[in-house]
RNA sequence: GCCGUGGUGGUGGAGUUGGUAGACACGAGGGACUUAAAAUCCCUUGGUAGAAAUACCGCGCGGGUUCAAAUCCCGCCCGCGGCACCA
């Protein structure tokens, strides 16, 4: 008799992976006799490092999601690529002067052996890489769309320098605010970027997610990216200048109090309005306000700086005249760069303290005591509440005064209503050589960026020798002299390339429209295959990707749908997410570290099929989870018993048919047929545990013993693969059906109820299902354990709740 | 700081339309088998007291609502994810 261990030994994994692949049974095709169900995970980056035991998290909870669902008889399509643009693969380039194509290669290469090895049902025939030309032929083709549509637009935009280095470095690569490499000083430089025009769909993108059904803080985290806001701009002119300072506000009922005047150091009247003898202050501040991150600019703890200008404004409301001071938490890129400051607001009031500004108050709380403190400018008063010092609008509560207000200074001509967003365009373009080209020609002639050609796209990345950035701030594409001076695709005179690249984000907002048609070299998928697949039926991905990759392939595809080239606008129907997985310790894996666990060990340590199964069985599914060596022993223990099963189903002397064990099986059915849909794989697995458990003591019968192989399938396929075979089928176990539950089986005859009394338990009676309250009650009662706790008292009330308890209360 | 999320035995966790806290698993202790070890199987295992029955305590901390709170409300503390050029 092989053991499970002789199973493992004899690589049966790798036999039954082999013969997957050949007979083809996870890959589809658009059978329209049958529902579909299109699973997503997000597509891995291919790093050097490998896989790690982080990344078969996912990837196997959609792979047992997705075996069930081909069980049930969907035509199941669960496809897998890889988002191999980036910049670790261009960092371990420019290290080792190899070419980032063929590095990425080998990466690939080395992911598609571990994933094959953890017997994922992957339609490998599907398989996209985002580096590969055919790939992003249609990134820039969409690319080009968005030009087309003018939702592409160039616009100066700060990029992080280092002074030393000379390059341009992403956020990642900014440690304590000094550059990741040389530790030298970082600061912001403005660069001309390709910019994507995403806030035209903030309404759209806000209004999409009533459609469909992703977890709710996924919704929430989204929403509040979003940051819609309702309120008003609102005009102030500045003496001795033609030019007025734009507010935006949402607490126009403190206009009254509004005694100064804020500009972010990057607006564009700074360097206008202020005085001369101001201007060292004024400029030494705007330096060192580039240096710092909007994090670190905004930070509510950090003592607030700022300087001024010299100028003033006048309050349109009281005429008061107001200084105008610059002060870096208020961000150039949020409302209008500029803020009116007052009393009502936490980072003005510390501000004005600080800077000796006079305040004044225009809105005061209910609370007399409060209102003491408020008075005498002990505290700020930030919430809303009742006006005072407001003309004809005291007495009014901030909610009924704003709209009035509103109208009045609009009548007055400096003000209006204003939605605001705090949504910000996405900053699309790249000084890297590992992106996407971006398919654009500059044309001194027709004096305007010409878009390459459909029939000449892909627009492949030559090779380069050098892969740094270079120091003049542009991407590595532009030393290419050959590759940048082109002709006009237009006019046909000189031309010269766009040498900036995509971000990577690019090739991840639309992959799963690929996964439908990938080899089609006519359009990214014909409209017969966007038809058939239509949207993405459940999409799991990591919470770090619940706000940004999230909404940007929202807007990809909404913007794709709105031109008419796919047929929903909504991508995702379902969206859930999963914790991380963490190092034992608590801590991130991480090569840095060394605390990353390779999937190979486990696997040939223990198989696929446990590392599987003990990855479902860590915690729940969506909160993080520490990597535990030891409670794989457990779950391999697990699948050895049941491996050992098949010699008693199999024996002579099989066990006869035991309606407590069918009950308990009809049980197991019901619940993990339950908590896969839920998510719940932890306690689906112990669940069937405590079958096994139970069957160890009271027997099994084949037929019992198939139904557990089919449930444990999605998540041991090998192991359950080998077992039917043995039992004599020459089908795959994977084409079964999945099995059902009777309800007969699941109703009780006898329960157990507690008894309280006082709250607290001290007694369980067993009675029969269909017992009439008056009858609990009085067992209840007559229980000796309760009566000692009930004697000599008062019974003052009894509550029977149906199935659960009595409590009686004295 | 802002947005989101979590905190339950020695450990991972179960249990949340309020209703028997600790399922399942790891670890630990004891036993069987073995010349021995490994593997396997059986028993015990939240804390304190007790031979036991049982009692008291116990779900991050402090309050509150309720016959009843891990679950609901208020106020804190701590961890994790995101914050727009990591993916």
């Amino acid at each position: 008799m092989t053991t499970y261990n002789d199973f493992l030994a004899k690589k049966g994994e790798k036999k039954w992976q082999e013969k997957w692949e050949d007979n083809k049974i996870y890959e589809v095709t658009e059978d329209k006799d049958k529902e579909k169900f299109l699973g997503l995970i997000e597509f891995p980056y291919p790093s050097g490092a490998g896989l790690h035991v982080g990344h078969p998290r996912p990837f196997t909870a959609m792979d047992v999601i997705c075996r069930k669902k081909r069980m049930e008889g969907k035509n199941v399509l669960y496809p897998i690529g890889f988002d191999a643009f980036g910049l670790p693969t261009e960092n371990f380039a420019i290290k080792t002067g190899r070419q980032p194509a063929e590095v990425t290669k080998e990466n690939i290469e080395n992911f598609t052996r571990q994933l094959k090895m953890l017997g994922y049902s992957f339609d490998w025939s599907r398989a996209v890489d985002t580096t590969d030309p055919k790939y992003f032929k249609w990134t820039q083709w969409i690319f080009l769309q968005f030009v087309k549509h003018g939702l592409a637009y160039k616009k100066n935009v700060p990029i992080n320098w280092c002074l030393s280095c000379k390059i341009g470095l992403a956020n990642e690569e900014i440690v304590n605010g000094a550059c990741e490499r040389c530790g030298g000083e970082v600061e912001k430089r403005n660069k001309a970027q390709w910019m994507l025009s995403i806030t035209k769909y903030a309404d759209k993108l806000l209004k999409g997610l009533d459609d469909v059904d992703f977890v709710e803080r996924a919704k929430t985290q989204q929403r509040n990216w979003i940051g819609k806001s309702e309120g008003a701009e609102l005009d102030f002119s500045i003496e001795g200048h033609e030019e007025k300072i734009s507010v935006y506000t949402t607490r126009i009922d403190t206009v009254f109090s509004g005694t100064f005047i804020i500009l972010a150091p990057e607006h564009p009247l700074v360097k206008k309005i202020t005085l001369s003898e101001q201007k060292n202050e004024i400029d030494l501040y705007i330096k060192k306000a580039s240096t710092k991150s909007d994090l670190e600019r905004t930070e509510l703890q950090k003592e607030k700086t700022a300087a001024f200008t010299g100028s003033y404004a006048i309050n349109p409301a009281t005429g008061d005249r107001m200084p105008i001071w610059i002060a870096d938490f208020v961000l150039a890129h949020y409302g209008t760069g500029a803020v009116f400051a007052d009393a009502h607001d936490e980072r003005d009031f510390e501000l004005a303290k600080i800077y000796n500004i006079p305040l004044k108050l225009s809105v005061r709380p209910k609370d007399d005591v409060l209102w003491g403190q408020v008075k005498n400018f002990e505290v700020c008063y930030p919430e809303k509440g009742i006006l005072i010092n407001s003309l004809q609008f005291d007495g009014l509560s901030s909610d009924e005064a704003m709209p009035k207000i509103i109208d009045w200074l609009a009548e007055k001509g400096v003000a209006k209503k204003q939605v605001n967003f705090r949504l910000r365009d996405w900053v699309f373009s790249r000084q890297r050589y590992w992106g996407e080209p971006i398919p654009l020609v500059w044309c001194d002639a027709c004096n305007e960026w010409v878009a390459v050609p459909d029939e000449e796209l892909p627009l492949e990345l030559p090779k380069v020798e050098k892969y740094e950035p270079t120091d003049t701030g542009e991407s590595p594409l532009a030393a290419m002299t050959d590759w940048v001076n082109t002709k006009c695709p237009k006019c046909g005179g000189a031309g010269k390339r766009e040498t900036d690249t995509m971000p990577n984000w690019a090739g991840s907002s639309w992959y799963w429209l690929r996964y439908m048609d990938p080899h089609n070299d006519e359009a990214f998928a014909s409209k017969e295959a966007l038809n058939y697949w239509g949207q993405v039926d459940w999409y799991n991905g990591g919470m770090e990707h619940t706000v940004l990759h999230l909404l940007y392939s929202r807007f990809w595809n909404q913007f794709l749908h709105k031109i008419g080239e796919v047929p929903h606008s909504e991508p995702y129907k379902k969206r859930t997410s999963h914790g991380m997985i963490l190092a034992e310790g608590g801590e991130k894996m991480s090569k840095s570290k060394g605390n990353v666990v390779n999937p190979d060990d486990m696997v040939a340590e223990f198989g696929a099929d446990a590392l599987r199964t003990y990855i479902m069985f860590m915690g729940p599914f969506d909160q993080d989870a520490e990597w535990n060596t030891k409670g794989l022993v457990g779950v391999k223990r697990f699948l050895d018993r049941i491996w050992n099963l098949k010699t008693v189903v199999c024996s002579e002397q099989a066990c006869l048919f035991n309606e407590k064990v069918e009950s308990e099986l009809h049980k197991t059915i019901k619940k993990v047929t339950e908590d896969i849909e839920d998510l719940g794989f932890n306690t689906a697995i112990a669940r069937m545990m405590e079958f096994v458990n139970f069957v160890q003591k009271n027997g099994i019968t084949k037929d019992q013993y198939e139904i557990l192989l089919k449930l444990l399938s999605p998540f041991a396929p090998h192991m359950t693969e080998d077992i039917w075979a043995s039992l004599g089928y020459d089908t795959s176990i994977t084409l079964e059906s999945w099995p059902k539950y009777d309800e007969k089986f699941l109703v009780e005859d006898t329960i157990t109820l507690a008894v309280q009394v006082n709250g607290k338990l001290r007694a369980t009676i067993e009675v029969a299902a269909d017992i009439s309250e008056d009858d609990v009650k009085e067992l209840a009662l007559g229980h000796e354990n309760v009566l000692k706790w009930v004697e000599g008292k008062d019974v003052k009330k009894v509550i029977y709740v149906k199935g659960r308890l009595v409590s009686v209360v004295v």
